[in-house]
DNA sequence: TGATTTTCCCAAAGCGCTTTGAATAAATTA
DNA sequence: TAATTTATTCAAAGCGCTTTGGGAAAATCA
């Protein structure tokens, strides 16, 4: 067992006070140059590491950020989150800050929140997969932790701090790309609606329509968990029904490798009889690129949004009154071979 | 702001020493019933919390446990990390451990634990993704810092704790379901076998074979990242190759995505041109009974396994001297349709 | 009944760090 | 040269909790 050196003990090694010590290392002005040397010297030496309990203790700050899964288990996020957190996690790590993760468990969700706060045993926490109106924000609000969203609450854009992707925007170049190729009827394969980022992007993808002077057609929309089978379910109930879309328009990389084993069962040949477009988060082990054909995408990297989202909420922590950032993230529209105009019939 | 009151005011509220009401709070016998209860009762009711820092420094333990997620972003076990921390997340909460997540950063791995160890900033870590022959077991047993390994470090067995599933007997027996069915020539599409897991299921593939008196075939095994477009890639070259496979082995359902399209291009159908198995983890958003048809699996839910991975750990934390524990978990051979007969040529 | 335990509670000493309020020596200023 | 500043350093007081070492009252024993 290698044994932790403590101020105390370094200081006498070194014949000077605690004080002098601790300011020294953390580059205090009052300390001379020719000691803080020494000190620094000495403590890489003995390899001294403060013990982060008692830095915690005796100065109120807990060198960590907060990440709360929702205990209703969403599959919206958990593949997700890995991502994100990878992002995030380098940020953090580079900036001295630790990452306390809580997951399910018995203690509810608020209750964590409270315990956080009042404990301080977060500097700040992030808020993950924002609800059309989720009581996290005010909540997070009254008990004055500080927090950044990743996305938005429903329409709401002032009053916290958020770093989000045009999710509108996204889908809105989706679907006018469809239209351009002359595509007139389109389907919405939407994550769970209950989530702002899936509303955006529903709305993004009717403005898209009606701009075209097309109709909405509430039977060619779902909306639910981003997964293998309800991309094929739905992709297989929408192709088979008589009017079938000659495009669909998906929420997540996860729904596709279902659509696509849809697409195949029905002989219908992608590209060319059915155009297909999905939303890619980037995940590393989803690769739009590598499908035959490749997946036109809109594409934005959840990763790298995870790593902005540390960067802003660490300098929220630190520069304490700095105002609220607010982001909003362009997303490119990466036309490949999954789309192409509407077949004669 | 909620105001944070601690166990000075508390105590003086009760009109009791300091030392008491702790006791009290933690269950000490030497404090009378009819205190003891008040105690209760008024710190439920002002909602008195422990300073978690105070109380770590007093005691010395973290309450936490550390995930050290590799530095060199491994596709491996990302997807799987968050599905693993779901279940054990349950366990540490309800026995309050917080979890501390380190992901990648400038600070190399090797460095984090040691700071871990020495800081008592967690009480143990698990040791996800373990390799043929890995470094931190030997690091975490000289830093004498409790740890557990979720799978196992090559054929190691002893002088660390760990829970495994039975990856090699799972593969044997996928394999000889096959064999069983005719098969004679079974291809192998494995994860990478610097892991130790993709190593067992190696080996209990070719036992199996061996068993039959069949000849593994370096040329129809192939070891990589687990994703969709590997899983695409591998199966089209295997099953366009002269003397193709008749059956396929996947390490994760991941692959099979990638797998299903392939053999969809080929126009071979699953479960009567080719036969599928593969390994699921059980994630959320891959459903191997969803498939059509349906995936024949050996399954072993990695989140069942990372609940029980927590119970372990934190056992060993409590109850200090209690034996090294090591579980191995069997799997479960699931026959659905994605499995039949040798074709006839 | 006096001696000995047991029961219940308390004051005070840490845990290892930061920070306040002085003190001393050196440098400036008048 | 005396009076002020400035540059360094330190002792000591917390941060909020646990825990040691008693001590007084109540209960038990001889």
């Amino acid at each position: 067992m290698i044994w932790p050196m403590n101020l105390k003990q370094l200081a006498k090694h070194l014949n000077l006070s605690q004080t002098t010590v601790s300011r020294a290392l953390n580059g205090y002005p009052e300390v001379g140059a020719e000691t803080k040397r020494r000190v620094d010297e000495a403590a890489r030496r003995v390899g001294y590491r403060p013990n982060p309990h008692a830095m915690r203790l005796a100065t109120g700050r807990a060198h960590a950020i907060g990440h709360v899964l929702p205990a209703d288990r969403m599959l919206q996020i958990d593949p997700h989150f890995s991502d994100f957190i990878a992002g995030a996690g380098d940020v953090y790590s580079a900036n001295g800050f630790d990452v306390l993760l809580h997951v399910g468990g018995s203690e509810d969700e608020q209750t964590v929140y409270r315990r956080y706060a009042q404990s301080g045993a977060v500097d700040g926490v992030v808020v993950m997969g924002p609800r059309l109106n989720d009581w996290r924000i005010d909540l997070l609000t009254e008990l004055e932790l500080p927090f950044i969203v990743h996305g938005r609450v429903g329409d709401r854009e002032d009053g916290y701090a958020w770093l989000d992707i045009d999710n509108r925007g996204a889908f809105y170049k989706a679907t006018k790309l469809l239209t351009d190729l002359g595509h007139r009827r389109i389907a919405l394969i939407n994550g769970n609606e209950m989530f702002t980022f899936a509303m955006h992007r529903r709305q993004g993808y009717e403005e898209a329509l009606v701009a075209r002077g097309l109709q909405p057609d509430a039977s060619i929309m779902t909306s639910d968990a981003m997964t293998e089978e309800f991309g094929y379910r739905h992709t297989r109930r929408l192709l088979m029904s008589d009017d079938r879309p000659t495009a669909l328009l998906y929420s997540s990389m996860l729904f596709v490798s279902g659509a696509i084993r849809a697409a195949h069962e029905l002989n219908l040949q992608i590209g060319r009889d059915v155009s297909l477009i999905a939303h890619d988060d980037g995940l590393p082990f989803l690769n739009a690129e590598g499908l035959v054909p490749a997946l036109t995408t809109v594409r934005s990297s959840i990763r790298a949004a995870g790593s902005r989202v540390a960067e802003l909420l660490i300098a929220m922590i630190n520069e304490s009154e700095s105002g609220e950032p607010h982001e909003l993230w362009s997303v490119d529209l990466i036309v490949r071979g999954s789309t192409g105009p509407v077949p004669s019939r």
